[in-house]
RNA sequence: GGUGCGGUAGCUCAGUCGGUAGAGCAAAGGACUGAAAAUCCUUGUGUCGGCGGUUCGAUCCCGCCCCACACCA
């Protein structure tokens, strides 16, 4: 390849994406950036399904074990990680090698995000704690009052979208839809990405088997020695939380483990949902040789 | 065997003072710009257990039967 490539892997979880990138990655001699919005905390390993040491010790990994649950990690701090490490990695190879199932981690690498101020942290805080306090309405009713145009037009009923809305206009004085371009970022090498896809029960029966051996292996342990941090972001996760609720006496554990495998496939489907509108992705059967599609 | 309480959407149930029914979950589809494994949206005809009776009309009232659960024998 003349210009440097940046080859992503995408697929829903439990496709095989983590072994097809790095059988990749040994082909070309090259290094991984993973795009996954968990496996990056070195705290979670069982319930993420992080690649095994032995296979880190394959290829050289960026985005894994590189951040804490303590610290922020978010889409913007992906895009500028990403792009250094690919630079990086193009010193060495032409080639780098993307995996991952984080949608919007990944649109941000490829297309780049707009430009918003950092919002200040004491006004995110307060937004979030008079959410939890007054609840939807009020929430709705400072948006309309701070941003009509944003009420107008956006997500009404989701406070995620909402609360960020609020605290870009109270932060940066501008509605958030001001800092929309919606233009695509150039990038200064060229892009494929290559969707593994499996049939749906195949996929589902790959999803059951993957939780029954993160409970054999410990994921309930795991789960319980993060029990202080469960309010972090980071443990807003599949297969935490279902535990958490368990070690809270909610629940019995098969109930807890029925819950992991379901929040799965909802997961899964949402990835597809989002992989599938995106045209530029070439799908390919999860098992198919990935040297030849290139 | 007797008494009681049930049998309504794939599941858990609500409801109709008699005018053929609706929530949550599931399922299916969708959205997505600093929480994204997050968050949110759309889609609900099902012999209302069976058979009879009363009624203009029954899922609702009455009778019998079947099934489940609880208690008493």
């Amino acid at each position: 390849m003349q210009t440097p490539t940046v080859i992503i892997i995408v697929g829903p979880t439990a496709v095989g994406k983590t072994a097809a990138a790095i059988r990749l990655a040994r082909h070309f001699r090259t290094e991984i950036i993973s795009a996954d919005s968990r496996q990056c905390y070195r705290e979670l390993n069982i319930g993420v399904a992080k690649p095994s040491p032995a296979e880190l010790a394959l290829v050289p990994h960026h985005f894994i074990n590189s951040h804490s649950i303590r610290e922020e990690v978010n889409a913007a701090l992906f895009e500028e990680l990403a792009l250094k490490w690919t630079a990086d990695i193009f010193r060495r190879s032409p080639v780098a090698v993307m995996v991952g199932g984080t949608g919007l981690y990944i649109r941000a690498f490829t297309d780049g995000l707009d430009a918003i101020p950092p919002v200040d942290q004491g006004i995110r805080s307060s937004i979030r704690l008079q959410y939890e306090k007054h609840g939807l309405e009020w929430l709705q009713e400072e948006v309309r009052k701070y941003d009509p145009a944003f009420y107008a037009a956006g997500e009404i009923l989701n406070p995620q979208r909402l609360m960020r809305a609020l605290e870009v206009r109270m932060s940066t004085g501008q509605s958030i839809l001001s800092f929309r371009t919606s233009q695509r970022r150039g990038r200064p090498f060229s892009i494929r990405t290559i969707g593994l896809q499996l049939p749906k029960g195949q996929l589902h029966q790959r999803i059951n088997d993957r939780v029954d051996v993160m409970i054999r292996e410990g994921l309930v342990e795991e789960a319980s020695n993060l029990l202080p941090f469960r309010s972090h972001n980071a443990l807003q996760t599949v297969g935490y939380r279902e535990v958490f609720e368990y070690l809270d006496g909610k629940c019995t554990l098969e109930t807890a483990v029925e819950a992991i495998k379901l929040h799965t496939r909802h997961y899964a489907k949402r990835q597809l949902t989002w992989f599938h509108r995106d045209l530029s992705v070439r799908w390919a059967d999860a098992g198919a040789p990935l040297e030849t599609l290139l």
